[in-house]
DNA sequence: CTGCGAGTTGATTGAACATTCAACTCACTG
DNA sequence: CAGTGAGTTGAATGTTCAATCAACTCGCAG
Protein backbone atom coordinates (compact mmCIF):
# COMPACT_ATOMS: atom_id res chain seq x y z
CA UNK A 1 0.00 0.00 0.00
CA UNK A 2 2.78 2.44 0.97
CA UNK A 3 4.69 2.85 -2.53
CA UNK A 4 1.24 2.43 -4.23
CA UNK A 5 -0.33 5.55 -2.55
CA UNK A 6 2.66 7.53 -3.31
CA UNK A 7 2.64 6.72 -6.95
CA UNK A 8 -1.01 7.35 -6.95
CA UNK A 9 -0.90 10.87 -5.33
CA UNK A 10 2.26 11.58 -7.93
CA UNK A 11 0.27 10.68 -11.09
CA UNK A 12 -3.32 12.28 -9.78
CA UNK A 13 -1.17 15.39 -9.26
CA UNK A 14 0.79 15.09 -12.67
CA UNK A 15 -2.44 14.81 -13.97
CA UNK A 16 -4.26 17.88 -11.75
CA UNK A 17 -1.36 20.29 -12.46
CA UNK A 18 -1.06 19.95 -16.40
CA UNK A 19 -4.98 20.03 -16.29
CA UNK A 20 -5.53 23.19 -14.05
CA UNK A 21 -1.45 24.21 -13.28
CA UNK A 22 -0.02 24.25 -10.11
CA UNK A 23 -1.78 26.89 -8.34
CA UNK A 24 -5.16 26.06 -9.27
CA UNK A 25 -4.82 22.48 -7.96
CA UNK A 26 -5.75 22.52 -4.18
CA UNK A 27 -4.62 19.52 -2.24
CA UNK A 28 -7.94 18.57 -2.15
CA UNK A 29 -8.24 18.08 -5.30
CA UNK A 30 -5.45 15.83 -5.35
CA UNK A 31 -6.59 13.80 -2.14
CA UNK A 32 -9.65 13.30 -4.21
CA UNK A 33 -8.58 12.71 -7.28
CA UNK A 34 -5.76 10.12 -5.56
CA UNK A 35 -8.42 8.79 -3.21
CA UNK A 36 -6.05 9.54 -0.33
CA UNK A 37 -6.46 11.17 3.09
CA UNK A 38 -4.52 14.50 3.75
CA UNK A 39 -2.83 12.69 6.57
CA UNK A 40 -1.34 10.50 3.97
CA UNK A 41 0.05 12.72 1.77
CA UNK A 42 1.53 14.35 4.22
CA UNK A 43 3.49 11.12 5.35
CA UNK A 44 5.25 11.20 2.36
CA UNK A 45 5.50 14.92 1.28
CA UNK A 46 6.52 17.64 3.78
CA UNK A 47 4.45 20.04 1.58
CA UNK A 48 2.48 20.79 -1.75
CA UNK A 49 6.11 21.82 -3.46
CA UNK A 50 7.30 18.35 -2.75
CA UNK A 51 4.58 17.26 -4.87
CA UNK A 52 5.85 18.77 -7.71
CA UNK A 53 9.56 17.68 -7.05
CA UNK A 54 8.19 14.35 -7.54
CA UNK A 55 6.14 15.31 -10.36
CA UNK A 56 9.08 16.77 -12.20
CA UNK A 57 11.30 13.78 -11.22
CA UNK A 58 8.64 11.77 -12.48
CA UNK A 59 8.64 13.71 -16.23
CA UNK A 60 12.02 13.31 -16.45
CA UNK A 61 12.55 9.87 -15.25
CA UNK A 62 9.99 8.80 -17.95
CA UNK A 63 10.97 11.14 -20.90
CA UNK A 64 11.82 7.80 -22.34
CA UNK A 65 9.03 5.52 -21.81
CA UNK A 66 6.16 8.33 -21.54
CA UNK A 67 7.05 10.67 -24.84
CA UNK A 68 9.80 9.38 -27.16
CA UNK A 69 8.61 5.85 -27.52
CA UNK A 70 5.04 6.39 -28.00
CA UNK A 71 6.05 9.27 -30.40
CA UNK A 72 8.54 7.38 -32.02
CA UNK A 73 6.43 4.69 -32.76
CA UNK A 74 7.35 3.19 -36.50
CA UNK A 75 9.73 5.77 -37.04
CA UNK A 76 13.18 5.29 -37.40
CA UNK A 77 14.73 7.97 -39.93
CA UNK A 78 16.52 10.55 -37.18
CA UNK A 79 15.21 13.72 -39.11
CA UNK A 80 11.52 12.46 -38.97
CA UNK A 81 11.65 11.46 -35.46
CA UNK A 82 11.81 15.33 -34.96
CA UNK A 83 8.89 16.03 -36.68
CA UNK A 84 7.38 12.83 -35.68
CA UNK A 85 7.81 14.18 -31.65
CA UNK A 86 5.83 17.43 -32.76
CA UNK A 87 3.24 15.47 -34.17
CA UNK A 88 3.00 13.99 -30.70
CA UNK A 89 1.89 17.22 -29.23
CA UNK A 90 -0.24 18.49 -32.08
CA UNK A 91 -2.44 14.95 -31.36
CA UNK A 92 -2.26 16.26 -27.85
CA UNK A 93 -3.67 19.70 -28.89
CA UNK A 94 -6.32 18.07 -31.15
CA UNK A 95 -7.58 15.53 -28.83
CA UNK A 96 -7.81 18.09 -25.80
CA UNK A 97 -9.33 20.55 -28.21
CA UNK A 98 -6.45 22.78 -27.37
CA UNK A 99 -6.46 22.87 -24.30
CA UNK A 100 -3.81 20.49 -22.67
CA UNK A 101 -0.14 21.37 -23.93
CA UNK A 102 3.68 20.51 -22.86
CA UNK A 103 3.19 19.98 -18.67
CA UNK A 104 6.71 21.17 -18.61
CA UNK A 105 6.18 24.85 -20.60
CA UNK A 106 2.65 25.86 -18.22
CA UNK A 107 4.34 25.16 -14.92
CA UNK A 108 7.85 27.02 -15.92
CA UNK A 109 5.93 30.33 -16.91
CA UNK A 110 3.18 29.85 -13.93
CA UNK A 111 6.08 29.73 -11.56
CA UNK A 112 7.94 33.24 -11.12
CA UNK A 113 9.55 32.83 -8.03
CA UNK A 114 10.26 29.22 -8.03
CA UNK A 115 12.28 27.45 -5.24
CA UNK A 116 15.91 26.44 -6.85
CA UNK A 117 14.97 22.15 -6.41
CA UNK A 118 11.93 23.24 -8.68
CA UNK A 119 13.98 25.36 -11.41
CA UNK A 120 16.47 22.88 -11.66
CA UNK A 121 13.51 19.61 -12.24
CA UNK A 122 12.51 22.36 -14.98
CA UNK A 123 15.76 22.55 -16.39
CA UNK A 124 16.59 19.11 -16.71
CA UNK A 125 13.31 18.73 -18.18
CA UNK A 126 14.06 21.03 -21.15
CA UNK A 127 17.75 19.48 -20.74
CA UNK A 128 16.61 15.93 -21.93
CA UNK A 129 14.34 16.95 -24.39
CA UNK A 130 16.95 19.29 -26.19
CA UNK A 131 19.47 16.11 -25.58
CA UNK A 132 17.46 13.82 -27.11
CA UNK A 133 16.84 16.05 -30.45
CA UNK A 134 20.11 16.83 -30.80
CA UNK A 135 21.02 13.58 -30.75
CA UNK A 136 18.72 12.70 -33.66
CA UNK A 137 20.38 15.53 -35.71
CA UNK A 138 23.55 14.61 -34.76
CA UNK A 139 22.48 10.67 -36.18
CA UNK A 140 21.07 12.54 -39.26
CA UNK A 141 25.52 12.94 -39.98
CA UNK A 142 25.95 14.79 -43.25
CA UNK A 143 22.23 15.05 -44.44
CA UNK A 144 23.04 18.06 -42.50
CA UNK A 145 25.66 20.97 -43.17
CA UNK A 146 29.01 19.68 -41.23
CA UNK A 147 29.50 23.16 -39.33
CA UNK A 148 25.29 23.22 -38.52
CA UNK A 149 25.36 23.73 -34.50
CA UNK A 150 22.82 21.12 -33.77
CA UNK A 151 22.26 21.76 -30.25
CA UNK A 152 21.13 25.37 -31.03
CA UNK A 153 18.75 23.58 -33.67
CA UNK A 154 17.54 21.47 -31.38
CA UNK A 155 16.72 24.08 -28.87
CA UNK A 156 14.87 26.06 -32.03
CA UNK A 157 12.44 22.65 -32.19
CA UNK A 158 11.37 23.04 -28.52
CA UNK A 159 10.79 26.79 -28.63
CA UNK A 160 8.82 26.43 -32.04
CA UNK A 161 6.87 23.69 -30.02
CA UNK A 162 6.32 25.39 -26.58
CA UNK A 163 5.52 28.51 -28.90
CA UNK A 164 3.16 26.68 -31.04
CA UNK A 165 1.03 25.40 -28.02
CA UNK A 166 0.83 28.62 -26.42
CA UNK A 167 -0.57 30.25 -29.80
CA UNK A 168 -2.99 27.09 -30.15
CA UNK A 169 -4.27 26.87 -26.55
CA UNK A 170 -4.41 30.21 -26.40
CA UNK A 171 -7.01 30.39 -29.79
CA UNK A 172 -8.27 27.29 -29.10
CA UNK A 173 -7.03 26.76 -33.38
CA UNK A 174 -4.21 24.20 -34.58
CA UNK A 175 -3.33 27.04 -37.06
CA UNK A 176 -0.73 28.69 -34.65
CA UNK A 177 0.82 25.48 -33.92
CA UNK A 178 0.82 24.15 -37.76
CA UNK A 179 2.00 27.99 -38.73
CA UNK A 180 5.29 27.80 -36.38
CA UNK A 181 6.08 24.02 -36.91
CA UNK A 182 6.04 24.43 -40.82
CA UNK A 183 8.26 27.17 -41.34
CA UNK A 184 10.68 25.01 -38.91
CA UNK A 185 10.05 21.89 -41.75
CA UNK A 186 10.85 24.24 -44.30
CA UNK A 187 13.96 25.46 -42.33
CA UNK A 188 15.37 22.28 -42.15
CA UNK A 189 14.43 21.09 -45.44
CA UNK A 190 16.34 24.11 -47.03
CA UNK A 191 19.43 23.01 -44.63
CA UNK A 192 19.09 19.41 -46.06
CA UNK A 193 18.96 20.81 -49.00
CA UNK A 194 22.18 22.84 -48.92
CA UNK A 195 24.22 20.14 -48.49
CA UNK A 196 22.66 17.76 -51.21
CA UNK A 197 22.78 20.32 -54.41
CA UNK A 198 19.07 20.59 -55.68
CA UNK A 199 18.97 18.04 -58.35
CA UNK A 200 15.64 17.68 -58.41
CA UNK A 201 13.62 18.40 -55.02
CA UNK A 202 14.12 15.71 -52.25
CA UNK A 203 10.77 16.16 -50.53
CA UNK A 204 8.15 17.71 -52.04
CA UNK A 205 8.22 21.81 -50.67
CA UNK A 206 5.88 22.47 -47.43
CA UNK A 207 5.90 25.67 -46.24
CA UNK A 208 5.16 28.24 -49.10
CA UNK A 209 1.72 30.16 -49.25
CA UNK B 1 -8.56 61.67 -9.38
CA UNK B 2 -11.11 59.44 -10.80
CA UNK B 3 -9.59 58.06 -13.78
CA UNK B 4 -5.67 58.45 -12.46
CA UNK B 5 -6.94 56.15 -9.68
CA UNK B 6 -8.00 53.63 -12.59
CA UNK B 7 -4.85 53.99 -14.26
CA UNK B 8 -2.84 53.43 -11.03
CA UNK B 9 -4.59 50.24 -10.44
CA UNK B 10 -4.21 49.02 -13.79
CA UNK B 11 -0.42 50.18 -14.16
CA UNK B 12 0.26 48.33 -10.42
CA UNK B 13 -1.35 45.37 -11.89
CA UNK B 14 0.42 45.14 -14.80
CA UNK B 15 3.91 45.26 -13.10
CA UNK B 16 2.64 42.47 -10.35
CA UNK B 17 1.08 39.98 -13.19
CA UNK B 18 4.19 40.42 -14.92
CA UNK B 19 6.46 39.66 -11.87
CA UNK B 20 4.20 37.41 -9.78
CA UNK B 21 1.84 36.15 -11.95
CA UNK B 22 -2.25 36.59 -12.16
CA UNK B 23 -2.65 33.93 -9.41
CA UNK B 24 0.02 34.89 -6.97
CA UNK B 25 -0.52 38.65 -7.00
CA UNK B 26 -3.24 38.97 -4.23
CA UNK B 27 -5.57 42.55 -4.21
CA UNK B 28 -4.11 43.35 -1.18
CA UNK B 29 -0.89 43.77 -3.90
CA UNK B 30 -2.71 45.74 -5.83
CA UNK B 31 -3.93 48.17 -3.46
CA UNK B 32 -0.56 48.77 -1.89
CA UNK B 33 1.45 48.97 -5.22
CA UNK B 34 -0.96 51.84 -6.37
CA UNK B 35 -1.84 53.28 -2.59
CA UNK B 36 -5.74 52.57 -3.07
CA UNK B 37 -8.40 51.34 -0.69
CA UNK B 38 -10.41 48.09 -1.60
CA UNK B 39 -13.63 50.12 -2.15
CA UNK B 40 -11.61 51.70 -4.96
CA UNK B 41 -11.12 49.34 -6.75
CA UNK B 42 -14.01 47.69 -6.48
CA UNK B 43 -15.69 50.63 -7.46
CA UNK B 44 -14.08 50.87 -10.75
CA UNK B 45 -13.49 46.66 -11.10
CA UNK B 46 -16.22 44.31 -10.32
CA UNK B 47 -13.40 41.73 -9.58
CA UNK B 48 -9.99 40.65 -9.98
CA UNK B 49 -10.56 38.95 -13.51
CA UNK B 50 -11.64 42.07 -14.42
CA UNK B 51 -8.50 43.92 -13.32
CA UNK B 52 -6.91 41.56 -15.45
CA UNK B 53 -9.46 42.59 -18.40
CA UNK B 54 -8.24 45.96 -18.41
CA UNK B 55 -4.54 45.13 -18.30
CA UNK B 56 -4.67 43.27 -21.26
CA UNK B 57 -6.60 46.14 -23.07
CA UNK B 58 -3.61 48.17 -22.21
CA UNK B 59 -1.01 45.97 -23.57
CA UNK B 60 -2.93 45.62 -26.55
CA UNK B 61 -3.54 49.20 -27.53
CA UNK B 62 -0.41 49.80 -26.25
CA UNK B 63 1.52 48.00 -28.53
CA UNK B 64 3.18 51.20 -30.55
CA UNK B 65 3.89 53.29 -28.23
CA UNK B 66 4.84 50.58 -25.38
CA UNK B 67 6.67 48.09 -27.43
CA UNK B 68 7.26 48.87 -31.20
CA UNK B 69 8.11 52.28 -30.73
CA UNK B 70 10.99 51.80 -29.05
CA UNK B 71 12.39 48.34 -29.75
CA UNK B 72 12.42 49.89 -33.37
CA UNK B 73 14.16 53.15 -32.66
CA UNK B 74 16.57 53.95 -35.32
CA UNK B 75 15.92 50.80 -37.45
CA UNK B 76 14.33 51.41 -40.60
CA UNK B 77 15.02 47.82 -42.88
CA UNK B 78 11.96 45.95 -42.42
CA UNK B 79 13.78 42.50 -41.53
CA UNK B 80 16.36 43.90 -39.06
CA UNK B 81 12.64 45.59 -37.84
CA UNK B 82 11.91 41.59 -36.49
CA UNK B 83 15.49 40.73 -35.13
CA UNK B 84 15.19 44.79 -33.60
CA UNK B 85 12.09 43.33 -31.80
CA UNK B 86 13.62 40.03 -30.57
CA UNK B 87 16.28 42.36 -29.03
CA UNK B 88 14.05 44.11 -27.12
CA UNK B 89 13.40 41.22 -24.90
CA UNK B 90 16.32 39.70 -24.90
CA UNK B 91 16.86 43.47 -23.14
CA UNK B 92 14.41 42.83 -21.34
CA UNK B 93 15.45 39.05 -19.96
CA UNK B 94 18.95 40.56 -19.36
CA UNK B 95 18.12 43.56 -16.91
CA UNK B 96 15.85 41.69 -14.74
CA UNK B 97 18.53 38.22 -14.64
CA UNK B 98 16.57 36.32 -17.16
CA UNK B 99 13.48 36.50 -14.56
CA UNK B 100 10.81 38.81 -16.66
CA UNK B 101 10.15 37.80 -20.45
CA UNK B 102 6.47 38.09 -21.83
CA UNK B 103 3.88 38.95 -19.45
CA UNK B 104 1.17 37.94 -22.49
CA UNK B 105 3.36 34.82 -22.68
CA UNK B 106 2.97 33.84 -19.03
CA UNK B 107 -0.30 34.74 -18.59
CA UNK B 108 -1.64 32.26 -21.25
CA UNK B 109 0.04 29.36 -20.07
CA UNK B 110 -0.79 30.45 -16.21
CA UNK B 111 -4.72 30.40 -16.87
CA UNK B 112 -5.99 27.20 -17.94
CA UNK B 113 -9.40 27.63 -18.42
CA UNK B 114 -9.76 31.32 -18.50
CA UNK B 115 -12.89 33.18 -19.08
CA UNK B 116 -13.43 34.21 -22.79
CA UNK B 117 -12.95 37.92 -22.43
CA UNK B 118 -9.66 37.22 -21.27
CA UNK B 119 -8.54 34.65 -23.68
CA UNK B 120 -9.82 36.81 -26.36
CA UNK B 121 -7.42 39.44 -25.27
CA UNK B 122 -4.61 37.37 -25.03
CA UNK B 123 -5.29 36.32 -28.48
CA UNK B 124 -5.65 39.99 -29.95
CA UNK B 125 -2.41 40.74 -28.17
CA UNK B 126 -0.71 37.73 -29.93
CA UNK B 127 -2.18 38.70 -33.24
CA UNK B 128 -0.95 42.18 -32.83
CA UNK B 129 2.44 40.89 -32.51
CA UNK B 130 2.00 39.24 -34.99
CA UNK B 131 0.56 41.40 -37.22
CA UNK B 132 3.44 43.94 -36.87
CA UNK B 133 5.63 41.04 -37.40
CA UNK B 134 3.75 40.24 -41.04
CA UNK B 135 4.06 43.94 -41.88
CA UNK B 136 7.69 43.82 -41.58
CA UNK B 137 8.26 40.78 -43.79
CA UNK B 138 5.38 42.24 -46.17
CA UNK B 139 7.69 45.25 -46.83
CA UNK B 140 10.77 42.96 -47.31
CA UNK B 141 9.17 42.88 -50.57
CA UNK B 142 11.06 40.60 -53.22
CA UNK B 143 13.94 40.39 -50.57
CA UNK B 144 12.15 37.35 -49.35
CA UNK B 145 10.46 34.40 -51.76
CA UNK B 146 7.24 35.33 -53.60
CA UNK B 147 5.80 32.29 -52.21
CA UNK B 148 6.83 32.71 -48.92
CA UNK B 149 3.81 32.28 -46.24
CA UNK B 150 4.41 35.31 -44.85
CA UNK B 151 2.29 35.27 -41.67
CA UNK B 152 3.80 31.87 -40.87
CA UNK B 153 7.17 33.03 -40.55
CA UNK B 154 6.20 35.62 -38.21
CA UNK B 155 4.24 33.23 -36.23
CA UNK B 156 7.33 31.19 -36.25
CA UNK B 157 9.54 34.42 -35.21
CA UNK B 158 6.71 35.24 -32.03
CA UNK B 159 7.26 31.19 -31.49
CA UNK B 160 10.83 31.47 -31.47
CA UNK B 161 10.57 34.40 -28.89
CA UNK B 162 8.19 32.66 -26.36
CA UNK B 163 10.12 29.47 -26.52
CA UNK B 164 13.59 31.49 -26.14
CA UNK B 165 12.25 33.14 -23.03
CA UNK B 166 10.22 30.04 -21.74
CA UNK B 167 14.09 28.25 -21.83
CA UNK B 168 16.27 31.34 -20.59
CA UNK B 169 13.91 32.39 -17.40
CA UNK B 170 13.97 28.60 -16.85
CA UNK B 171 17.76 28.19 -16.74
CA UNK B 172 17.85 31.88 -15.97
CA UNK B 173 20.93 32.16 -18.55
CA UNK B 174 20.46 33.31 -21.81
CA UNK B 175 21.89 30.68 -24.57
CA UNK B 176 18.46 29.36 -24.74
CA UNK B 177 17.14 32.37 -26.40
CA UNK B 178 20.18 33.07 -28.23
CA UNK B 179 20.39 29.69 -29.88
CA UNK B 180 16.81 29.97 -30.84
CA UNK B 181 17.21 33.48 -32.20
CA UNK B 182 20.55 32.32 -34.14
CA UNK B 183 18.94 29.38 -35.84
CA UNK B 184 15.63 31.75 -36.78
CA UNK B 185 17.97 33.94 -37.78
CA UNK B 186 20.26 31.83 -39.96
CA UNK B 187 16.94 30.84 -41.66
CA UNK B 188 15.50 34.25 -42.66
CA UNK B 189 19.26 34.82 -43.98
CA UNK B 190 19.02 31.63 -45.86
CA UNK B 191 15.75 32.49 -47.08
CA UNK B 192 16.92 35.88 -48.69
CA UNK B 193 19.95 34.01 -50.60
CA UNK B 194 17.37 31.98 -51.81
CA UNK B 195 16.06 34.40 -53.82
CA UNK B 196 19.13 36.54 -54.16
CA UNK B 197 21.60 33.76 -55.60
CA UNK B 198 24.67 33.43 -53.79
CA UNK B 199 26.97 36.37 -55.78
CA UNK B 200 28.93 36.60 -52.35
CA UNK B 201 28.12 36.09 -48.87
CA UNK B 202 25.25 38.93 -48.81
CA UNK B 203 25.50 39.03 -45.35
CA UNK B 204 27.73 37.38 -42.85
CA UNK B 205 26.76 34.17 -41.77
CA UNK B 206 25.65 33.75 -38.10
CA UNK B 207 24.37 30.34 -37.12
CA UNK B 208 27.09 27.96 -37.86
CA UNK B 209 28.76 25.74 -34.71
C1' DC C 1 1.60 -12.87 21.71
C1' DT C 2 3.72 -8.43 22.47
C1' DG C 3 5.42 -4.18 20.89
C1' DC C 4 7.04 -1.29 17.31
C1' DG C 5 6.41 1.75 13.76
C1' DA C 6 5.19 2.65 8.89
C1' DG C 7 1.09 4.06 7.04
C1' DT C 8 -3.71 5.97 7.56
C1' DT C 9 -7.76 8.62 9.15
C1' DG C 10 -10.33 12.93 9.03
C1' DA C 11 -11.52 16.61 11.99
C1' DT C 12 -9.27 20.90 13.19
C1' DT C 13 -6.54 25.07 12.86
C1' DG C 14 -5.03 29.30 11.30
C1' DA C 15 -3.67 32.13 7.62
C1' DA C 16 -4.52 34.26 3.22
C1' DC C 17 -7.57 36.16 0.45
C1' DA C 18 -11.46 38.19 -2.57
C1' DT C 19 -15.24 40.66 -1.79
C1' DT C 20 -18.75 43.54 0.73
C1' DC C 21 -20.57 47.46 2.95
C1' DA C 22 -21.98 51.35 5.59
C1' DA C 23 -20.20 55.54 6.44
C1' DC C 24 -17.57 59.43 4.82
C1' DT C 25 -15.59 63.32 1.55
C1' DC C 26 -16.16 66.82 -1.47
C1' DA C 27 -16.65 68.85 -6.13
C1' DC C 28 -20.28 70.42 -8.60
C1' DT C 29 -25.29 71.64 -9.86
C1' DG C 30 -29.52 73.81 -9.55
C1' DC D 1 -26.31 76.71 0.19
C1' DA D 2 -28.76 72.33 0.04
C1' DG D 3 -28.55 68.20 -2.44
C1' DT D 4 -26.52 64.71 -5.38
C1' DG D 5 -23.52 61.24 -6.44
C1' DA D 6 -18.96 59.80 -8.02
C1' DG D 7 -15.21 58.41 -5.51
C1' DT D 8 -13.02 56.85 -1.05
C1' DT D 9 -12.26 54.61 3.45
C1' DG D 10 -11.01 50.47 5.95
C1' DA D 11 -13.03 47.23 9.05
C1' DA D 12 -15.74 43.03 8.62
C1' DT D 13 -17.20 38.71 6.31
C1' DG D 14 -17.02 34.31 4.61
C1' DT D 15 -14.55 31.12 2.03
C1' DT D 16 -10.77 28.48 0.47
C1' DC D 17 -6.92 26.17 1.45
C1' DA D 18 -2.32 24.24 3.14
C1' DA D 19 -0.87 22.14 6.93
C1' DT D 20 -1.35 19.77 11.64
C1' DC D 21 -2.24 16.23 14.87
C1' DA D 22 -3.82 12.77 17.99
C1' DA D 23 -5.78 8.57 17.50
C1' DC D 24 -6.11 4.36 14.89
C1' DT D 25 -4.77 -0.05 11.88
C1' DC D 26 -2.06 -3.73 11.05
C1' DG D 27 1.96 -6.35 9.30
C1' DC D 28 5.89 -8.12 11.21
C1' DA D 29 10.14 -8.87 14.12
C1' DG D 30 11.54 -10.69 18.39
Amino acid sequence: MAADTRDRIVFSAMTLFATKGFASTSIADILAAANVNSGSLYHFFPGKQDVLVAVLEAYRDGIHPQLLDPAWKGVRDPIERVFALLRHYRRHLRTTECTYGCPIGSIALELHEPDPAVRQLLSANFKGWIDAIEQCLLDAGDRLPADLDRRALATLALSTMEGGVMLSRTDRTLTGFDDAVRMFRDYVSRLEESVTPPRRARRARVARA
